[in-house]
DNA sequence: CCAAGAGGGAACTGATCGGTACCATCAGGA
DNA sequence: TCCTGATGGTACCGATCAGTTCCCTCTTGG
C-alpha cells in the first residue's frame, strides 16, 4: 500500500528526534526502529534533512490542532480563555517523554538561522502567537498583539524551566504571571 | 608555562560550542583552531565530555560575574532593580555573536538530564535565581523567592525568544512583564 | 499468469567521529 | 651540560556518519 513505509519512517524520525535530538541521532537507528530498509529511505526522502523538515511540518499541524482542541474543551471565561495555554503546558509538562518544545530544540540544535528546519520552527510558534492574539482580541483586550507575544514569551519560559527543573511545575508559574498580565491589561468598554 | 595549551583550549572549545553547538564542534576544530595538539588535549583531559562540563563551569563563572557587574553599576532604585537582569539581556541580545543561553542550549543538545553537563547547567540557572531572590528580598518584596523563579522564567522566555527573532525586541518585552509583575507585587511595611 | 512497482537486506563508499601511540622539539632547572 | 616535562605533529585505530548501489521478495492489478 503505497506510502506505508514513509508513514513508518516519519513517525519513528518524530519520536526519536525529539526523544534524543536531532544529530544525536542517525540514520540507521531510524530504519531500524520503523522496519524500513536503507533504499526505501532515500527512495521517499533526498537526505535526512528533508526528513527533519517534514517531521517539524507534522508536529507543528499536530501542536496546534491539540491547542485549539484544549482551547475548545476549555470551561475558561473569554477574557480567561488565552490561559488554556498554560493549562494545556501543565499537561504536557507532566508527561513522562517531556523533553521541551521540539521547535525550541531544533532551533539551538541548529547553529544556522537560515536553514530551513530554523525557519520552519520560526513560523510554527509565529502561528501560535496568532491563535493567541485572536483568543486576546475576542476576550476584549485592547493591546492584544502585544499580549499574545508576551504570553508566548512567558510559554517558551515555561517549557525550558520545565525542562531544567523536570517538574511540571513552571506551568503553574507562568500561568500565574499571565494571570497578573491579563488582569492589568486594559480591555475594552465596561470595567469590571 | 605550564597550563597554555589548556586555556587556549578551553577559549576556542567555548567559542566553538557556543557558536556552533556541541555536538557540532569535533575534537579536530578544537584543536586546529587552538594550535593544541592532539596528545596535549588528551593529556589535559580525559574525554571531550570533560571539556565541555569544564567550559560550562567557567562559562557559569563568568555569567555571574558580568551579571553582578550589570547589577553594581545600574541606577535603578532598590525596588527596581532585580529589573536589570532584563536591561543586561538587552545587552546580550544585541550581541552579533549571540547565539541564545549556553546552558539552556546544553540541556537542549544532551538530553540525558543526568548527565554531568546537564547538571552544571541546572546548577548554573539556580545560583542566578539565588541572585535574583537576594536582590528582590532587599529590594523588600515580601514573596521574593517565588518572585525570583518567575523572574528567571522570564528571563529564559526572553532568551529563546530572541534566538527565534533574532532581534534583541524580547528583552523589552519581557522587561515590560517583569515591571507588571514587581508593580503588583507587595512589598513590606508602606505603600507608595 | 505475469509484469510492475514498492519494499527490505546488505554490501559498500568516503568522510568524520573520539581516542591512542609514537616521535621530535623546546624550554627550564639541577 | 644534561635531563625532564610540556608541547605540537602525525599516523593510526575502530566506530559511525550520510548516502549509493544492487538484489531479492512480496503484493497487486491487468
Amino acid at each position: 500500500m503505497a506510502t506505508n513505509a514513509k508513514e513508518r519512517l516519519l513517525g519513528a524520525a518524530e519520536r526519536l528526534f525529539y526523544e534524543e535530538g536531532i544529530r544525536a541521532v542517525g540514520i540507521e537507528r531510524i530504519l531500524s526502529e520503523s522496519g524500513v530498509g536503507r533504499a526505501s529511505f532515500y527512495r521517499h526522502f533526498p537526505s535526512k534533512d528533508d526528513v527533519v523538515v517534514e517531521v517539524l511540518r507534522r508536529r507543528d499541524g499536530m501542536w496546534r490542532a491539540w491547542l485549539d482542541g484544549r482551547i475548545a474543551v476549555s470551561e475558561r471565561s473569554p477574557e480567561e480563555l488565552p490561559l488554556a495555554l498554560f493549562d494545556g503546558l501543565a499537561e504536557r509538562f507532566a508527561a513522562a517523554e517531556f523533553r521541551g518544545c521540539a521547535f525550541i530544540n531544533t532551533m539551538v540544535e541548529t547553529a544556522d538561522p537560515d536553514s530551513p528546519a530554523h525557519h520552519v520552527a520560526a513560523e510554527h510558534k509565529e502561528k501560535v502567537i496568532a491563535v493567541l492574539d485572536r483568543l486576546l482580541a475576542e476576550g476584549g483586550y485592547l493591546d492584544h498583539e502585544s499580549l499574545a507575544r508576551q504570553l508566548a514569551l512567558l510559554g517558551d519560559g515555561a517549557i525550558v524551566t520545565a525542562v531544567r527543573e523536570g517538574t511540571p511545575e513552571a506551568a503553574v508559574r507562568a500561568r500565574a504571571v499571565a494571570e497578573v498580565l491579563l488582569r492589568t491589561a486594559e480591555r475594552e468598554s465596561v470595567r469590571a
